[in-house]
Order: structure tokens, then sequence, then C-alpha cells
DNA sequence: TTTTAATGGAAAATGATTATCAATAAATAG
DNA sequence: CTATTTATTGATAATCATTTTCCATTAAAA
């Protein structure tokens, strides 16, 4: 079974433990959020969900975005200076890069952060609970355009 | 010499350099970026610079710490969810530690960084320019207070 | 069939930041 | 020291796009 599919099962499965309805609406988004790699937008989500289904509202979006935040079945990362995006297939801290150019986020596969925590908590005594890691650069695809 | 005068020479050296005129509320919202350990806000800013000059605006902080982020001479650290903070000792990148009680941030020395932009780099074939590592936790005070 | 959560469409809120502009004062040349 | 120029200040109004709220309608669950 792929991977996007047993990620779907599991928020499905959230969603049901918590007595949310199961709608049609619901499943697309839950479907764009378990196969997007680069860590979409509402508006991303809305544009994508529209093309199966053309009457959906940008607040059904937003509304369901807040019901999987708050099962934990989603990361978002607030930006100051753009939308939030989201992560369905990782909820939980992890360091990323983003492209400056194309706005696109990816989760690197990143070995040297373990120790990072337990330093810090050494260092400076605070009882760290969660941390939001981000690089940014030019992807290689950007790069190749230039 | 202390380092927060050398901080505020430094910066007052930034400002003649272009040509920006030495007002004294300049200087006092200098002294206040040179002083603080906290990474102050905007509005923590006007506070204390009004305690000197009741007179001053909210504007006025507004436009010179504008001015000296152009200047390069103070970090901008932007939240999703909470006001612009500022760094005004070391304006480069660098990890923060943020307590998500008081909302102070400090600056943690850390060394286990160095590498990671390089493992990135190899990993994601991203072109790395600039990072934003935040930690949250609960800083020592806050975590004797409870 | 009944209950009530979810949807869709539009309007409203949000609140930090930016823009405006008359009044003030820093810089500099004579 | 004085005059001139023009950047800066202070007070307020305007902005901005995202996100939230509202509520009548629809449809999922049992």
């Amino acid at each position: 079974m792929p991977d996007p599919e047993i990620r779907m099962r599991k928020m499905v499965e959230a969603l049901r433990e918590n007595q949310y309805r199961i709608t049609p609406q619901r499943l697309a988004i839950l479907k764009v959020l378990a196969e997007s790699k680069g860590h979409p937008s509402v508006e991303s989500i809305y544009e994508q969900v529209k093309t199966n289904f053309p009457t959906t509202s940008l607040a059904t979006i937003y509304k369901n975005v807040a019901v999987l935040k708050d099962l934990h079945q989603l990361l978002e990362l607030g930006f100051s200076d753009d939308s939030n995006r989201y992560d369905g297939n990782k909820p939980y801290d992890h360091p990323h890069v983003v492209c400056t150019v194309c706005r696109k986020i990816l989760d690197p596969d990143i070995s040297a952060l373990a120790d990072m925590t337990q330093e810090l908590t050494r260092e400076t005594g605070f009882a760290i609970t969660r941390h939001r890691l981000d690089f940014f650069g030019i992807c290689p695809d950007c790069q190749a355009r230039q």
C-alpha cells in the first residue's frame, strides 16, 4: 500500500474516532494533503479540491484544516510574510527547506538534529517542547532555470 | 568598553555613513536595541523609549527599525501569530530559544549547527542562503514560577 | 426518518504595519 | 552664529490579505 493511502486511512480513522463525519469534500482534502509533497497552502488545497468538487468553498478548506490540526494530523507552518503551509504526511516537528523562488517546501533527511535539543536544554535551562527549523535557499529546479 | 556601547557606536556609524541624521529619538532606540537581551518587539521598544522621550510616536519606532533593518544592523524575527521581534546585537542568522510563557527570546551558545547546512545542501541540492531556527520551551524563570 | 454536523457563499474581523502630512529640528555652508 | 535645506518626527488614518464568522441549506449518521 502506497504511503499516501496509509496516511489517508490514518486521517480518516482519526476523524471517525472523534465523531467527525466523512464527507466527500473532506476526503478530497485528505487526498490532497496525503499526496502533496510541497506543503500546500489553503489556497493551493482549494484549487486542487475544486478540480473534483467545483462548488467547494474556501471556508470549507479552512474549517477542515483547523479540524485536522486539532487532531494533530496536520503540521501547520506559519509564515509572517506568507500564508500558512501544511504538512499532512509528517504531522510533527521537523526541519524544512524552503525555496525562495518557487516557494516549494521539502522535508530533508537530516540526522544532525537529535543532539541539538539536548545541547540547548543543557545550555539554556529551557525545557524545550517543540521547534521550527527552516532553511531557505534555491531549489535545484529553480537553479537550473537561472 | 561594554558590549552595548560597542554596538551603539557601530549602529551610529552605519547611520552616519548612509547620511541618516542622528536624532535623540534615534539614539534612544539604538540604546534599547543594544542593551536588550530578550529581543524586543516594536511595542516594547516604544514603551522603553517613552520613559525618556514621552512624546515619541510608535510610527517613529517603526520607521527607525526599518532603516536599521535596511542597513543590516538589525535582525528581524517575524512570527505568524505574534508581532515581530528584533535583535540589534547579532544582526545575522542564528538559532533562538523562545519562552512560550513570557515570550522572551534568547541566543543560545550552540555549536552543532555548522554541519547542518552542508548536510542539507548535499541532501537536497538546495543552495541554502539563510535559516531561521527557533526552539520553543519554558525558560528557567517561568519553570520556577510554576 | 430524525438529528445535527458540515457545507457554501458572502460578509466581517483582525491588528500589526504603512502612509500621510504639517510641524520640527539636524546638518551644513556661508 | 545664522540661514537654508530637507530629513525626521508625531499623530492619525489607511491598508492589507488572510482568516474567521455567519447562517441558511444540504447531507451524513444511526
